[in-house]
DNA sequence: CAAATAACTTGACTTAGATCAAGGTCGTTT
DNA sequence: AAACGACCTTGATCTAAGTCAAGTTATTTG
C-alpha cells in the first residue's frame, strides 16, 4: 500500500474537502460555484508519457491528484536537469502564460485535474481565496527552489542522495517520528530521474545508494521500495542544519 | 556612469512612474493612497553589511531601489550558496512570514525601500492590484530560480560564467542589441560573490573569465568594469538554446 | 514461462574543478 | 608616498565525480 502523499497547506487541492489526506481537487465536492461550471477534466498519463514540451501551447492548468511528474529543462547536446519534482497536490502550468516554459513528463502513472487556462484566469481574477492560494504555493515553490540550488551547487553526491530519500519520504508521510527507524516509502524514480534531479550522472547515484545501503542506513526491496533503517543517520548525511525547523 | 538597471515588468517599482526607468518605489509620487500612509522608510546599507539573517525575525519587506544585495544559504561547515541576486526593482522578504528564512546581505551600497509587515500584509489583502503583482513576481522568481538550478546542476565552468555575465549585462540594460560589440556593464560582484552565485570556487572563477579574456571574448577594466568584445561568441558559450526567446 | 527489454550494478580509467600555496594589483589610509 | 588590506591571479597537485564498458537483475511481453 502507498501511504498518502503530504499535501502542501496551501494546496488547490483539499481546501474544503471533508476528506483531509486524500488529493482530490478543490471545490470537487462543494464550496466556490464558479469552479463547478468551469470546464474540469480528470486526465490520465501512464508512466513515462509527456505532459507537455517546453514551447507549447498551453491550454490548460491543473493540480496532480495521484502520481509522480517531473519538470525538467534539457539543454541542446541532451544535458537534462529536473527542475521539479510535482507530486499529488503540487500545480502544474503558469496562469497568464501561453507556452510552457519546461517540460512535464509523467514519472509513474499521473492523474491530473486540468482546468482550461482562460477560464482558470478569470476564476484567478474573481475568487480572491484562490489569488491568495495561488501566490502561497508559489511562495513555497520558490522556498523549495533554493534550497535545491544549495543541494545542486554545494552538497556532494552523497548528501544530495540523503537529500532526495528524505524529501520523498516526508511528502509520502512515511516519517511519523524522526527518530523512528524502519521508515518505509516508495521511490517511484528510476536511478537516472535521480540524477537528473540531482545534477549526478546515474552510475554515482547507483552507488552512492549502494553505499548507503553497505553502511546499513537503508534497504532496498522490490519495486523501487525503500526502507530507512536509521533515520537519524540519513538526516545528519544530508548536511543540513539539525533544526531547520525552528523558522515558524 | 552606471546604466539603469532593467526593472522587472511585474516589480512594485514605477508602477505608475512617470519616470521610467529609474527606480523608484511604487506609489512614492502618486497612486493608491493606504499605500502612502503606511510607515515606508528608506535605509541604506554599506556594501558587504548583511541586511538580515536566516533565522531572525522581520519587521519589513521591501525592494531595492539602487544596489546590488544577494540572498544566500549557509551550510554548518560554512559552504555558501547564493539563491539569489537583487537588483534594483526586486523584491525582499516574504509577507506572511515573521522569520527569514535565508541571508541578506549588500554586495554593493544598497538603498532599499522597507515597509512595515504587518501593514503591509494588510495592503495586500485590500489591493487586489498589489497581489497581482506579488504573484506575478514570485512566479518570474520561480522560473529564474529553475534556470539557475539548470546552471548550477549541468552547466560547465565556463559556461555558467558566460551565463552570469549575460544575465548581469541584460539586467543592467547594457544590450541594446544582440549582436552588438562592446557591450559594458558592472560586475558589481568579486570573485568570491561570483563563486557562491555559481557553486564554484573563487580560483576557478577567476581561471574563467581570464580564459574568456585571453579568447577576446572579454576584456577587463578598471573598478570590476567589463567590455564584451564579442556578445554573440559570449552567448553561445552559455550552453543555452539560440533562440530561448520564441515564447512569448 | 521464456525471451526481450529496461533498469541497475560494478570495475577501470579519465578529468574538471577543488585545494593548497605563493605572489601580484589595486585602492585606501595615514 | 609608503604601507596596509582586500582582492585577484597563477601554478602544482589532488580527488570526487564523470565516462566507458561489461555484466547482472528486474520487469514486461509475446
Amino acid at each position: 500500500m502507498i501511504s498518502p502523499p503530504v499535501l502542501k497547506p496551501a494546496s488547490l487541492n483539499c481546501i474544503d474537502c471533508p476528506i483531509k489526506h486524500r488529493a482530490v481537487c478543490a471545490y470537487c465536492e462543494k464550496s466556490e460555484m464558479a469552479m463547478l461550471e468551469m470546464m474540469k477534466s480528470y486526465k490520465t498519463y501512464p508512466a513515462g508519457s509527456p505532459i507537455i514540451f517546453a514551447g507549447d501551447r498551453m491550454k490548460f492548468v491543473g493540480s496532480v491528484v495521484t502520481g509522480v511528474a517531473r519538470l525538467s529543462q534539457t539543454m541542446e547536446d541532451g544535458r537534462r536537469q529536473m527542475v521539479g519534482l510535482l507530486l499529488p497536490s503540487d500545480f502544474v502550468g503558469r496562469p497568464g502564460r501561453s507556452y510552457a516554459a519546461f517540460d512535464v513528463e509523467a514519472t509513474t502513472d499521473v492523474i491530473l485535474c486540468r482546468f482550461e487556462r482562460k477560464p482558470f484566469e478569470k476564476l484567478l481574477k474573481d475568487i480572491p481565496h484562490l489569488r491568495e492560494r495561488m501566490l502561497e504555493m508559489a511562495l513555497d515553490e520558490l522556498d523549495s527552489a533554493r534550497e535545491w540550488m544549495l543541494l545542486l551547487g554545494r552538497k556532494t553526491a552523497r548528501e544530495k542522495i540523503a537529500s532526495l530519500l528524505i524529501i520523498i519520504a516526508r511528502r509520502q508521510n512515511a516519517v511519523q517520528d524522526e527518530t523512528h527507524t524502519d521508515v518505509q516509502f516508495d521511490l517511484s524514480l528510476t536511478r537516472e530521474a535521480m540524477s537528473e534531479y540531482l545534477g549526478l550522472t546515474l552510475e554515482t547515484v547507483s552507488r552512492q545508494i549502494n553505499a548507503l545501503k553497505k553502511d546499513n542506513i537503508i534497504a532496498l526491496e522490490k519495486k523501487r521500495r525503500v526502507v530507512v533503517k536509521d533515520f537519524a543517520r540519513l538526516l545528519s548525511e544530508t548536511g543540513d542544519d539539525e533544526d531547520g525547523g525552528f523558522l515558524v
